[in-house]
DNA sequence: CTCCGTGCTGTTTTT
DNA sequence: CAGCACGGAG
């Protein structure tokens, strides 16, 4: 790592307002750095910290490479970024030119590696008009190798394409061979082993023959690439490779950076292993845990200082964590003092719990609190239904994380696949789901059609010859027509593109779904956030590698400068903090989840999520749980349960919390008829106000 | 071959 | 109540 020496005047100004913990963290030199910080201790704000500090003591921006786990996280790290290089530049005459949008490379691991793979990707063998199959695909991919293979055929019931793809998956990002995964994380599927094997050779291979990349891919070729003779070229890119949250890296996470930075300098992990809670996807805590041993001569900084919440609220984080065996130790201080203590609150059923939740966020609105500054968290994204309607019935306006996402609503997808088959003919997912738009035109047709394409080198010319059944006559030479001009189209002019193509889509749509006018809305919104981009490829690895944030630019009720409350998954929820915060369905069963308490190891890592839920609260938190809920998915009608208090909140930390009940006590007795009869009422108010 | 109706099954978190 | 697999009609 070059770094010229540092003005101390100019460092001063880069640290003002740090604490000595972080400046040392900020200022650290070229030798491996671990920085361990807990929840709420400035993490962010000094990884920015540390990279405006880099870049005063003189590398250049471009030669940064800033991996972060969302790409809403590594937004707001360059607003910060920017923000301090500004503050640094006045009165500095040697910066300026370092400032104009200070280019650091940064994003998801995913993102950084489709960006690389394009660049460098021809070394190894891989085109770069390659395209990116997202989770959905790449389970129809599996799906038509399985059927290819005839699997599952043989009376035995074989595993889902859904699973197929989570075995797969996790083996590469473990890197742990097959067997392993099965014996331990998948038990019910080791008769199968042999044909999944079989399977997935003919996954990669189709992968491989349609140059299409799945998420691990990515990954993979990135590390590939890395290790390759071509590898120097890209670790001559970088000076510094700073990671973020860092515990919520797998195996092959860990190899790519040990391979940008062998020797460990210039490399800065930041993470804490009391909030890994990814382990399904294959990351470890191994790697945070074992990173003094990776790179020699780490240097390990602990944030232990907590900025966010108040001093009761931390009371019971702390004691929440406290049962977890987590090896790096710290204990969370915070001069916040005075607020109350957080409340744990018993409700009867979901309808009391939803009705306390939204009378308390009124309340706290009343007294100034911005819905904004509110957030409702959940174990899963279904947790929230009942919520949701509630919200939306009073006109509440909300918006939510996680859960079903914009561009993977169909119709999206569609339009996304015209671009997808210009950009890579080979492509035969998209081929394929673009063709069977087309009335008359099946699975066979289309897959006879990508094949032709195929044998003519992805000119879509070969098309104009075939005789559609009659009722695409017409369509037909529309469609062939489109694909060449989308193909022959300069790359750059991408709403222009999708322009083309909804137009050619909209008649289609509309006699395939009902409500097409709603949905056409949507593909006007993308075409207009096409126009952000001036090359097709990026715009569509961006529009898969990055979907969830871009739900939150524009795929809301119309209320975006106004106030509204967020709802979110725990795991969505990671990085970010609220004055006020609801954790429901905060009882056994939900947190923790009880399809993830098949080991200690699960537990331990629902804990860790019960954690990171109660942490992203500063001033005002709310713990609920639901006496009787209602157990989805298992049976429809009257399954109602009994649930115990989530175990994570067990009878010695109670007196950390304020416990209530969500009606007074004394209504007990007529409470179950009154709650029935209260909910007839309701739904036939709603009936009535339906006409 | 496509398309549509019927019946079975299965459930978390996300790049 | 889904989303998917399978069977039969056109």
């Amino acid at each position: 790592m070059t770094t010229s020496q540092i003005a101390p005047e100019v460092a001063e100004r880069v640290h003002e307002g740090l604490n000595p913990a972080q400046r040392a963290a900020a200022s650290h030199g070229a030798g491996p750095l671990l920085i361990v910080a807990g929840a709420g201790t400035g993490k962010t704000n000094t990884l920015a910290h540390r990279v405006a500090y880099l870049i005063a003591s003189g590398i250049t921006p471009n030669r940064i490479l800033l991996l972060t786990f969302t790409r809403r996280a590594a937004g707001e790290m360059k607003r910060r970024v920017d923000a301090l290089l500004r503050r640094v530049a006045t009165g500095d005459e040697r910066l300026p030119e370092t400032l104009s949008g200070a280019k650091v490379w940064g994003g998801t691991f995913h993102s950084v590696a489709a960006r690389l793979l394009r660049v460098h990707g021809r070394d190894i063998g891989l085109e770069p008009n390659f395209t990116i199959l997202d989770r959905a695909d790449a389970e129809d991919l599996m799906h038509l190798c399985r059927t290819e293979l005839a699997l599952g055929k043989q009376g035995r019931r074989f595993p889902q394409k859904g699973t197929c793809l989570d075995i797969y998956s996790r083996c590469v990002n473990a890197q742990l061979p097959l067997e392993d995964i099965l014996r331990t994380v998948f038990p019910w599927c080791k008769e199968d082993a042999e044909d999944l094997r079989r399977l997935f050779v003919e996954y990669t291979d189709t992968k491989e023959s349609r140059q299409i990349l799945d998420y691990d891919d990515l990954l993979l070729f990135w590390r590939g690439l890395l290790d390759s003779p071509a590898g120097d070229r890209v670790r001559e890119r970088f000076d510094a490779v700073l990671i973020d949250e860092y515990q919520d890296t797998n195996a092959l996470q860990a190899d790519i950076v040990a391979l940008l930075r062998p020797d460990g300098t210039g490399v800065t992990a930041v993470g804490d292993d009391a909030q890994a809670v990814y382990s399904f996807r294959a990351a470890t805590i191994r790697n945070i845990l074992e990173f003094p041993q990776r790179f020699e001569g780490t240097t390990v900084l602990t944030l232990e200082q907590n900025y966010r919440s108040t001093q009761p609220v931390l009371d019971a984080t702390n004691a929440i964590i406290a049962a977890s065996s987590q090896r790096y130790d710290k204990t969370l201080w915070t001069d916040r003092d005075g607020g109350a203590r957080p409340a744990l609150v018993t409700c009867r059923d979901e309808v009391e719990q939803t009705d306390y939740v939204i009378e308390r966020i009124l309340g706290h609105r009343e007294e100034g609190l911005a819905l904004k500054q509110q957030a409702v968290l959940f174990r899963a994204a279904h947790h929230s239904a009942a919520l949701e309607l509630e919200l939306s019935r009073r006109n509440i306006p909300f918006y939510k994380y996680g859960g079903l996402k914009f561009v993977e609503m169909a119709h999206v997808k569609d339009l996304s696949s015209f671009l997808r088959l210009a950009e890579n003919p080979l492509d035969s997912m998209a081929g394929l789901r673009v063709l069977q738009l087309i009335p008359g035109v099946g699975p066979r047709i289309a897959a006879a059609l990508m094949d032709a394409l195929r044998d003519a080198n992805g000119d879509f010319d070969t098309w104009v010859s075939w005789r559609p059944p009659e009722i695409s006559v017409k369509t037909w030479p529309d469609f062939v027509g489109l694909m060449r001009n989308l193909a022959h189209a300069p790359s750059t002019d991408v709403s222009a593109q999708l322009h083309a193509a909804r137009i050619f889509y909209a008649p289609l749509a509309e006699q395939r779904y009902d409500n097409a006018a709603a949905r056409l809305a949507d593909l006007e919104q993308i075409e207009m956030l096409g126009s952000r981009f001036n090359d097709r490829a990026r715009f569509l690895a961006e529009m898969t590698l990055d979907a969830p944030n871009w739900t939150g630019d524009f795929a809301q009720p119309p209320t975006l400068d106004e106030d509204f409350l967020i709802l979110s998954t725990i795991h969505s929820a990671k990085g970010l903090e609220w004055d006020a915060v609801y954790v429901i369905h905060a009882a056994d069963g939900n947190i923790p989840a009880d399809l993830a308490c098949g080991s200690a190891e699960e537990i331990e890592e629902e804990r860790r999520l019960f954690y990171v839920a109660c942490t992203r609260a500063k001033d005002h938190l709310y713990v609920l749980h639901p006496l009787r809920y209602y157990a989805a998915g298992r049976g429809f009608s009257d399954r109602y349960g009994y649930a115990q208090r989530t175990r994570f909140v067990p009878d010695t930390l109670r007196p950390l919390f304020a416990e209530s009940q969500a009606r007074p006590t004394s209504d007990e007795a007529d409470a179950e008829s009154g709650g029935i009869e209260a909910t007839t009422t309701r739904i036939r108010e709603g009936i009535k106000a339906m006409w």
